[in-house]
DNA sequence: AATGAATGAGAGTTCATTCAT
DNA sequence: CATGAATGAACTCTCATTCAT
């Protein structure tokens, strides 16, 4: 999957360690927030119930009410689960060059047709999203989110400048631009199901950005379409 | 205001005729609409009650059902005043030339600080089109609606192509890419507070993709950064 | 049709006769009759709306209002017009002989199973008969129908007395068992589709009843089974 | 009571053992079907909310949400309650004898004018059969119902018949109009207030068929009038 | 006579939340 | 930890009725 995870079903994977105490209450919390995740996928926020969750969860409402006491208590948890699910893959990579690992951080976000669960995953986010408009706290973990995103490319951007690889941009500006254009088609593609939406985007960025970020006189990699 | 329109409020502009019945019918549906956008930015579209829309309106809460039987209804017929009040403004444009004219749609995107009108229009535009990942007849409108602006970029490239003026690029493809990513932009903008982040993607546009576009015996003009 | 009428759709019939502002009027009004006849069968008098009336009426919901006050008022004319269809009929007859008059009687209340238009008009008495419980208006109109049917059949038990057909009984406690035993068995085919119910219950009558009333010298005519 | 029982609020009657998590539920059931008969008796079918029966019940018109989804569940439960408490005393018998037995199961519709309770009870029987005609399920059960009652007065008769006490009629459908006779007569004396009606079917039954009954040598016994 | 627009009361239902067990 | 029962507030929607035209 790309940057931004795709947990949901995987929650209880892990740290399956050992019985104690610790495990069973960080099971019950992983085992609900997976819950949430499915039950947010399959009814949306808008109409997304405690009795959805509790449908996804194997135990009752009123259990999910003992360990969070409202239902914004609980979805406040579930933004923190979803960012950290995907900050957890932001910092992996396979490779220290600047280049690749531009290309690979914009490749990331390609959703191929049959990645249903990516999508949905995708999905999950804009809809948390959009309750940032209204809701403070969902605002500024959000916010944190968006800003790691951006500095995860600025900082490959700052590399390859040093490096002497990329121009001298501005690499937040850059980045900054690199994330929300691939953050506006991905939501583009799920949400309104425009087929490889990210696709072209990500070739739009090799195309437009990349290519003009390298220095004149170095070859043009196969990264770059 | 930029490509995707202010309206709401202004609903009553336009056909200020006389005082017919055709009129009256009239005004009442449009009172409807604007009353449902300033309860859906007011409130957000997962909070959104009849009761809210009501509460904007000078009316009773059963007059909307008497106007449209039920919430649904209402909220389909809101999409298309929304998708309406914009597409009015697309084809607007103050000049033909293509490079002005591209730097002017792009421009249209961005929102300063201390346009909340616009702001919060384009709040409301992000609510409903997550909820068409759940509501096809939202989906429906909102995929016209894209492909309407995306084919209006698309026409300026192919005019500027056909001028001379721009590459030979695809003008469906960098179109697409353009429109997503200044909503993209716009998103972030409006929905986590992020000041000026369609100013910035408008000049990284301009930088990285309008002056690519420019044919390289051309001097670059003011319009790019 | 039976002792109770078949009317409805053919509420207008009669005195169709001129153009006068009077006959418009009494138009107006057995189409509201009609109406609501159709509208009471179809819907049942639990869930029967002013709408629905207007409905099967080619006129609006408020015409209604502007002939009766209110529901109760249209509702109370109605019970009017259809003891009043039935009544019509009641006094009809083919026959002077107590014998032949008394099966013809019981005759009436047979329904085949073809006769729907018998069938639903038998339904809508039983409603309102139902409803005469909790309204009190509603009981008094139908008490008289009731005693005006139990009265047709004691005066032919009475003169069938008088002419020596029929033993000396009680007419009106004869009438009324019988009146109230094919009311009973019409009650019970046309709720809970009891196929032919209404005729077993005639040839009980006739089997148990009538043959009974028959002076000992008599011989048994044709109409006892 | 007579055949159709009294129940309502003797609902909670019979096993008030002990205070088992069992015995809640059931009670909890019980109640909101002793509160749903008598907010029927009080309001009438046609008239009957959610509300009212909450009114009857000492607990929250939500409740009866939480135990039956929909109002018409509700009432598709209460039927079978009806059903129910009137089937358990159907079988109920003092003799073994065919000629009491019969005299006993037509004396069981007499409502006299101070059981009150009783004369409830048959309005409510009476309600829910009109509405058989537009609920299929309604129909379905109370279609049973009828059978049951008839079946049970065809056994008597079949018995009767067998033991040479009675002719050899077809106690089907004897038995069919003896019930609907009785019926008829009850719901002319619950519904339209005519007093002692079900006792004057009583003796014109016992005159007229339970007499013509009798094997001829037999001497009449005292239970026919 | 006839209507469409408008309203207020109240209908059935949902849902987050609490509590006793 | 876990539940079923219970609640009150609020929701969407319906309906008889009124009123201006």
């Amino acid at each position: 999957m790309g940057t931004e995870g795709d947990a949901g079903n995987s929650a209880s994977e892990g740290d399956t360690g050992s019985g104690t105490a610790t495990d069973a209450a960080g099971d019950t919390h992983e085992a609900i927030m997976g819950a949430t995740y499915r039950a947010l996928c399959e009814h949306g926020y808008a109409d997304l119930t405690m009795q959805d969750i509790a449908d996804e969860f194997d135990k009752s409402r009123s259990l999910l009410h003992y360990h969070y006491d409202t239902k914004e208590d609980l979805l406040l948890a579930f933004v923190d689960q979803m960012v950290g699910w995907i900050g957890d893959r932001l910092a992996e990579t396979e490779t220290d060059e600047p280049l690749p690992r531009l290309a690979e951080y914009v490749d990331r976000f390609v959703i191929e047709p049959d990645e249903s669960d990516r999508q949905t995953f995708a999905v999950a986010i804009a809809e948390l999203r959009v309750q940032a408009v209204h809701h403070p706290q969902f605002r500024e973990k959000l916010q944190a989110h968006y800003e790691r995103n951006v500095e995860t490319v600025a900082d490959i951007l700052a590399d390859g400048i040093e490096a002497g690889v990329f121009r001298d941009v501005d690499p937040e500006r850059v980045g900054e631009a690199i994330y929300t254009a691939m953050v506006g088609a991905r939501t583009y593609q799920v949400t309104l199901g425009a087929a490889d939406a990210t696709r072209r985007m990500r070739d739009a960025i090799a195309e437009f950005v990349i290519r003009e970020l390298l220095v004149a006189d170095r070859d043009v990699p196969e990264y770059v379409g």
